[in-house]
DNA sequence: GATGAATGAGGCTTCATTCAT
DNA sequence: CATGAATGAAGCCTCATTCAT
């Protein structure tokens, strides 16, 4: 009966077996990196945490760096991913990258752990490669050629947009800092990309969309988990 | 005694000496920290690089860790000092944040090596003790007092200046950035300070005032030495 | 019971397909201990060749090692019964001895694989347990006996046959020798167990038979694929 | 006084001791690469024979096989300088190579230590670059030169040569072999070169002259210690 | 039988640091 | 003070072997 095709059954409970495994990795290794830093030594914290043998990780991933890889497309595109689908219903430029600003320091503030990791990881990680700085790059491009933002070079723009904002999450991430803080980040960068001061100040103060986040990314769940 | 005047010589003498080889293994950290990163494994190379041996090396610095943050005092504070002279002939605080960027950016594009550095260990180093922080904060402070500034929380605005210049800095160790990318990135963080467009594209558009680095930086002969 | 003839039949495939699996199995191995060595790591490579899975394996070596005799065992013996056969036709010991030789260093000469895999695994292998000691010592006693050898102990003339002969082996594998290395070393030897100068150069010059060795040895067929 | 020249004074001091530790490290090899052979994991045992960290190892080599090649240098080296001077007195070059042949046997009879080292690494060791190749067919040479011998390639010959001493040796290092195994193998050698039989039986037959090892070879003291 | 994920012992290598000279 | 050999903890990585499916 059932054993027509024993081969594919095998062949998709290893498969399974396999991406959970994977899983639990990128997962462990999350909260390894944020209190390490990208260059430390993270396999044997990742592994106990993962409670896998050390064999185990490099049947995943060939070093540090390929694991690091893998943490940042999974909680870096996956974020950006959602920011983007939430702000998508803005027809404003502005305000899309207004509310993904605000959206993602948000997130950073309700999840301390995600935001160590950024302030450890962030430079190294959020590379022009990244989806990020596809998307923003994007949206910065519309609001120009729309008007609402004053003409720049794409990568001043970025630099500016994404210095400020990882130096805020390095900052949310030492704690003591007021709610207004987001607000206050965008404000200023959209002054800095040409709004007048009433628009920036007006735009920066409206309330964020709700964003659905454990929904959307795999890994949120164990970040505020451990971290209450 | 007798003894008085030679022994005093000859201390004075030992004392050159050893600030000497201080210099020497500060100097030869430099481009290996530009290399190599913050946490990597440093000593090796420069004992090799400052031609003392290992042991010399523990005689001067108790750690690795002391060594970034001898070269850090010396590069980081040897420089703000000079800028801040520089600078301090302008009346308009306006005037002084946008010179002193536009400098230190300048700065970064004459010495890759510098660039390099400060794109390797820039986040870990420049942290809110640096006298960076302490001067940038001063500056703003006082434009927001004397108007040319909106007004907006100090870490905020410091968050937003560190970080894009940082990112600048980044970039341009990277090669390939135009001649304008350092007024356009002061162009970019005056308008976010909260000045208006016409004058923060004429303060960044302003030539900068001569910088006489090897006067100031004893570390800077070797930086330009090494990379030309 | 019915259930005789197709349980039959059902463990006949089976035995095939098993029998099978290992050939493809030790075939596979030969290139790699060729390559890598007796002591090296072997078994991801070989499994890899032979397409099985891990778990395969082992349910048909033991071990490393295991797998290693196996080779040699289907390597050596096939080998030197097909080269037995060959030269009982000869009616002189010494003429068997000498093609005999001639035959080992013509396939090697033209299985390259098999060359190498002689140089590599030849010392651990050709141990005085294997099929080719027993024989040539056979060979050997027989020439004494009739007065074509000079007398002496038996293991010293095997030592200097398989010496001699081994050494040739590596050097052919080396590549770059002439078509009368052979020859050479057949002659040599030859005059080592006794024979006059003249006798020794005859016999060594002498053409030597015809080797049907694909139809003797089950995993020539891959070596010779495996070098064109 | 003395005081002159510190540096001097401690520079040979270090010198020396890097050359007495570099000594216990390929002396105490010795026995743990005739143990387990050239491609085996070996540091660990070396280390510990010598009484040295594993950092100290890596001081000195660089892996596993550099290791192999300065103790190759130092037994194969010294063995063949000693033994050259001592047959160099002999002027017939027949006579010359029997008494070499049959000293190396001799001295892997009397040192099963070496016996075993060289059964063990002999093939991946005596490569023809080595001393013992290029002497040994210098002498061959001259020997097929004066008549001694007959004429052959020189490749072959060596390969015999080479081929029917390790052999010799390695069955040496298994134990049980008689006083008249030497001058056997060398009497079956002289005949492969072309000696008449009756010269080849007198000059295999005639005393080996006096070697004296420990003075030429520095590690030989302690290969005959352990190993009584 | 076949599969392949998981294992973990075993070995390798680096490098900050110490210390006798 | 300078030297540089020695240290050894700390990490890295491989691969033969097991075992649940």
């Amino acid at each position: 009966m059932s054993d027509t095709a024993p081969s594919d059954h095998r062949t998709r409970v290893a498969a399974d077996r396999r991406e959970k495994t994977r899983a639990r990795l990128v997962q462990s290794a999350i909260p390894v990196f944020a209190e390490k830093g990208v260059d430390a030594s993270v396999i044997d914290d990742v592994i106990a945490a993962a409670g896998v043998s050390r064999g185990t990780f490099y049947n995943y991933f060939q070093s540090n760096r390929d694991l690091l890889i893998a943490v940042n497309h999974q909680l870096g595109d996956e974020l950006i991913l959602v920011v983007k689908e939430t702000v998508a219903g803005f027809p404003d430029p502005a305000e899309r990258v207004a509310a993904g600003i605000g959206l993602m320091i948000q997130v950073t503030r309700d999840k301390p752990l995600l935001a160590r990791f950024v302030a450890k990881c962030g430079l190294d990680t959020a590379g022009p490669s990244s989806l990020v700085y596809q998307y923003l790059a994007d949206q910065i491009q519309k609001g120009i050629d729309e008007g609402r933002f004053l003409p720049c070079p794409l990568p001043i723009a970025l630099d500016m947009l994404a210095g400020a904002t990882l130096c805020a999450v390095l900052r949310i991430s030492q704690g003591g800092v007021s709610d207004q803080h987001g607000p206050e980040v965008v404000n200023m960068i959209l002054r800095g990309l040409g709004l007048n001061a009433q628009d920036a100040q007006t735009l920066a103060a409206k309330p964020l969309p709700h964003l659905d986040i454990q929904a959307a990314c795999s890994l949120m769940s164990s970040t505020s988990q451990a971290q209450g």
